[in-house]
DNA sequence: GCGTCCAGGTCTACC
DNA sequence: GGTAGACCTGGACGC
C-alpha cells in the first residue's frame, strides 16, 4: 500500500531521539516483525535492515512518524513538523515501552516451560519474542470489529480500505506511511457512504457510533493500562460493536480473546481432536486454558498462533484460512 | 455460471 | 439471565 521512499535529500531531521533498553530474553525482529504478519502499529509500516518505519498518533491527536531501529537497545526517532513539548515526549516514551513489551513477565512465561512441553516448543521456536501493544483504543477497534464474522482476507479488505481512503500520510525519515484514520474524522463520515466504500457492511455503523464516542472523550491506551483488567474491559465494553472478545482485543491488559477460529485451534492443541462447532466450546477451551497456564494466557495465546507452521508438524491442526 | 453457505461477534427482542 | 435471530459481504463450494 501507501509507502514509499523519498530522496535522501527530503527527509527531515527526527524532532526527538531516545533509545530504550529492553531486558533480556529480547528479539527486535520477532517483536515488531511477527511471524504470521500481523503488524506493529499499522499494516502499511514498512521493515527493512532491523529498521521499523511506522508512526503514533498521541492523544491530542497529533502524528508522529517513527523509526525504530533494534538490537538489545531499541533506537528510536521520532519526526514530527514542529517540536515536541515535554508531555508529548513522555507519552511517546511510554506508547512506545508498552508497544515493545518492556514491562511483560516475559521470564515468568518462559519458566512454564519446565513442566509444558508445548510452552517449551513456543519458547524454543520463538525465544525472545515479546507481545508488546502498540497503537490507540481506535486503532485496536478498528482493528476488532474488522475481525468480526469474517475471514482474514476480507477483514484485511476493510481495514485496507479504511486506511488508504480516510487515514492520513506521515514520514519517518523519508518513509512515507499510511495511517489509520482519526476518530474524529470517521466520526464525521456517514456511515452509509463508509460502508458502501469499504464494503464494511453492519460493522461501519459500530465504527462511526465507537468514533464518535472516542472523538467526544475516552481513557487512552495508556490510562485504561492504568486501569484493573476487569474495569478497563467493563469500560471498553461501553463502544458501540465491542463485546467480550473485541475488548479483549483492544484492552492494554493480557487477555484471551477466543474466537471461533483460536477456539478450534487451542482445542486441537488441548485435547487433540476439532470441535464441530467451536463457538460452543470456547467456554471449555477458556477454562482449560486458565487451569494450565493462569496469568500468561495472552502470551501463550500470541506464541502459538504464531508458532502454526511449526505446531502444525506435531498436531493435527486445521488448515488455515 | 449460479445458488447456497458461512465466516477470527455483537446487539436486541423476547421469554 | 439466557437465548434465538438478524446483521453485510464475498469467497468457497457444489451442482
Amino acid at each position: 500500500m501507501a509507502v514509499k521512499k523519498l530522496l535522501p535529500e527530503e527527509a527531515p531531521k527526527p524532532s526527538f531521539v531516545f533509545s530504550l533498553r529492553v531486558p533480556a530474553p529480547f528479539d527486535f525482529r520477532l517483536t515488531v516483525r511477527k511471524p504470521a504478519g500481523w503488524h506493529w502499529a499499522v499494516p502499511t509500516e514498512l521493515f527493512e535492515k532491523d529498521t521499523l518505519f511506522t508512526a503514533a498518533r498521541l492523544t491530542n491527536q497529533r502524528l508522529i512518524g517513527l523509526k525504530l531501529r533494534g538490537g538489545r537497545t531499541v533506537e528510536v526517532a521520532a519526526y514530527s513538523k514542529r517540536t515536541l513539548d515535554e508531555a508529548e515526549k513522555t507519552e511517546l516514551i511510554d506508547r512506545v515501552r508498552l508497544g515493545l513489551g518492556l514491562d511483560e513477565d516475559i521470564e515468568g512465561f518462559y519458566a512454564l516451560a519446565e513442566k509444558d512441553s508445548l510452552i517449551e516448543t513456543l519458547k524454543n521456536d520463538l525465544y525472545g519474542m515479546r507481545v508488546g501493544l502498540a497503537g490507540d483504543v481506535f486503532e485496536r477497534a478498528l482493528l476488532a470489529i474488522c475481525l468480526q464474522m469474517v475471514p482474514m482476507q476480507r477483514s484485511n479488505q476493510m481495514m485496507g480500505c479504511l486506511i488508504e481512503k480516510y487515514g492520513e500520510n506521515v514520514t519517518a525519515d523519508g518513509r512515507l506511511v499510511r495511517y489509520w484514520p482519526a476518530a474524529g474524522r470517521l466520526a464525521a463520515v456517514d456511515p452509509e457512504d463508509m460502508g458502501r466504500a469499504c464494503k464494511l457492511g453492519y460493522r461501519a455503523k459500530f465504527i462511526n457510533q465507537t468514533a464518535a464516542v472516542l472523538a467526544a472523550g475516552f481513557p487512552d491506551i495508556l490510562e485504561l493500562k492504568a486501569m484493573s483488567p476487569q474495569a478497563a474491559l467493563a469500560r471498553l465494553r461501553t463502544l458501540p460493536g465491542i463485546g467480550p472478545y473485541s475488548a479483549q482485543i483492544v484492552s492494554p491488559h493480557m487477555g484471551f480473546p477466543l474466537d471461533i477460529w483460536s477456539a478450534r485451534i487451542f482445542h486441537e492443541v488441548m485435547f487433540g481432536s476439532t470441535p464441530k462447532e467451536p463457538r460452543k466450546v470456547i467456554a471449555k477451551v477458556e477454562e482449560a486454558a486458565k487451569r494450565r497456564w493462569g496469568n500468561y494466557l495472552w502470551h501463550v495465546f500470541v506464541y502459538l498462533l504464531h508458532d502454526l507452521p511449526a505446531l502444525s508438524k506435531r498436531y493435527k491442526i486445521t488448515k488455515l484460512v
